[in-house]
RNA sequence: GUGGAUAUAGCUCAACUUGGUAGAGCACCAGAUUGUGGUUCUGGCUGUUGCGGGUUCAAAUCCCGUUAUCCACCCCA
């Protein structure tokens, strides 16, 4: 394959049968959204960076390395990495009166620039909503319940959530304070990655996948040490609602979401039949400053390829299939059958029947090209059938044929096609 | 950004170790007494061996570079 024709590194053309997997799980994420009360929002792929850059933290790696930057006009634009900062750019335009309690979902590409891997893609897409109602435990436990009740409809019921804080956003310095002393008598120890996270980012110290770290990091005390007794109340609230909702869910005290916005309750959903990226989806709480406002609410949000690739490798895929629509091939012999067959497609599709003929060919080669497209029926005319307003209706699975009028064939395809499966 | 593996026909792969200008299956196209697909039989088409350079009389094969893919680190959904 010549390299021309490949796609841009990271990113990939989905194209069927996998879109109709792609399409059914659209379809089933907006119906249970509406349910939920959620309204779509389309945001710009295109931001200014700024809009990321004050939102996730100027030192997540997600801002420092992992951004499409470019400049037109002089703006320092980007594409999205995430959806959450544009739906709150959005917000922070609105009044207060439109932002109380608003919820929005919305669907679509994101765009991160890491070296592409097994769940990894450099665009890729994510399922997501944004709740602005008064912070509440109530209200995340209900986010987080919506979450696991998408994922539910898709086939993926059974994965395990796990459930942390991170903590009121005033006290969160002083976290990173107590781990840090914590961790500092047996620092030398450390990898050499958490040493470095030590200084830049201590909480990344507490899900190292190196083993001496795990030990180091099982006989800390929990964070929620460091934290003050509303913080702890609150994921308390939180659990209990979770109960109450039906939820199951795992304290995970060792837990962390990687960007600075959240507060409060976080969660991750991971999936242990993907590789190492397994995280499915994940979500929280969180505050974020932008356009004078600052504004709180919770979210979530889903890795779409990831779900897909779950769903692959349990072989649930085909559980969300659902049968193509029923075709009519049309053969013609000759020029004038085909000039027939030309407007009477076209009065079989006004009349919502799906079509297809081929421009001409032998009449092998085009019923050969109809049994390859899986039509249910062809529609054979020559000069005979011209001659008589008919035209031979073929069943191509059970190979019967039969000579109908041709003014009847819109009513009499369009009830079997309605009617029970043949 | 770092590391490992890989790159041959539309697809899955063989030939590479022991250099001699590529082969199979599937797919595709066409026929099997001139109006019927899917099965069968017969025949046919397909490649600048990812790209660039080097060694050699000769490179898919050996060497270097480069790009891409896969996997892992890192990070995250």
């Amino acid at each position: 394959m010549s390299s021309a024709n490949q796609p841009v590194q990271g990113m990939s053309d989905i194209a069927a049968p996998e879109v109709h997997l792609w399409q059914r799980m659209e379809q089933l994420a907006r119906d249970v959204m509406v349910r939920y009360g959620f309204e779509e929002l389309r945001t710009p792929v295109v931001e200014f960076e700024a809009v990321f850059t004050r939102s996730l933290g100027e030192t997540t790696d997600v801002v420092q390395k992992e951004m499409y930057v470019f400049e037109k006009g002089g703006r320092r634009l980007c594409l999205r990495p995430e959806g959450t900062a544009g739906v709150m750019r959005y917000a922070a335009g609105l009044g207060a009166a439109e932002t109380d309690g608003a919820r929005w979902y919305y669907i679509g590409p994101m765009f991160r620039s890491e070296r592409p891997q097994a769940g990894r893609k450099r665009q890729f897409h994510q399922c997501g909503v944004e709740c602005l109602e008064p912070p509440s435990p109530l209200v995340d436990a209900e986010i987080l319940a919506l979450q696991v009740d998408l994922l539910r409809a898709w086939g993926l019921g059974d994965c395990e959530v796990r459930l942390n804080t991170r903590g009121e956003s005033g006290g969160q310095a002083q976290v990173a304070e107590g781990l840090r002393a914590a961790l500092a008598p047996r620092a030398a120890e450390l990898c050499e990655d958490c040493r470095r996270r030590m200084a830049a980012n201590v909480l990344r110290v507490l899900d190292c996948k190196n083993e001496t770290c795990r030990a180091i990091v099982a006989e800390l005390p929990p964070s929620t040490d460091f934290m003050s007794e509303a913080s702890r109340a609150y994921l308390q609230q939180v659990a209990e609602h979770l109960d109450a909702l039906g939820v199951s869910y795992r304290l995970d005290p060792l837990l962390v979401r990687g960007l600075d916005y959240y507060e409060h309750t976080v969660w991750e959903i991971a999936s242990t039949a993907l590789g190492a990226q397994n995280a499915v989806a994940g979500g929280g709480r969180y505050r974020m400053r932008l356009g004078g406002r600052e504004l709180v609410g919770t979210g979530f949000a889903i890795g779409l390829e990831r779900v897909v690739g779950v769903l692959q490798a349990l072989g649930r895929e085909n559980a969300l299939q659902t049968p193509p629509p029923k075709l009519v091939w049309l053969v013609g012999l000759g020029d004038e059958a085909l000039r027939q067959n030309l407007a009477l497609m076209q009065q079989l599709r006004a009349a919502g029947i799906a079509c297809r003929m081929a421009s001409g060919g032998s009449m092998k080669s085009q019923m050969r090209a109809a049994n390859k497209s899986g039509a249910a029926w062809a529609l054979i005319r020559g000069d005979d059938e011209l001659a008589q307003g008919v035209a031979a209706l073929k069943d191509m699975v059970a190979g019967t044929q039969e000579t109908l009028p041709v003014d009847q064939l819109a009513t009499v395809l369009a009830a079997r096609i309605a009617g029970p499966a043949s």
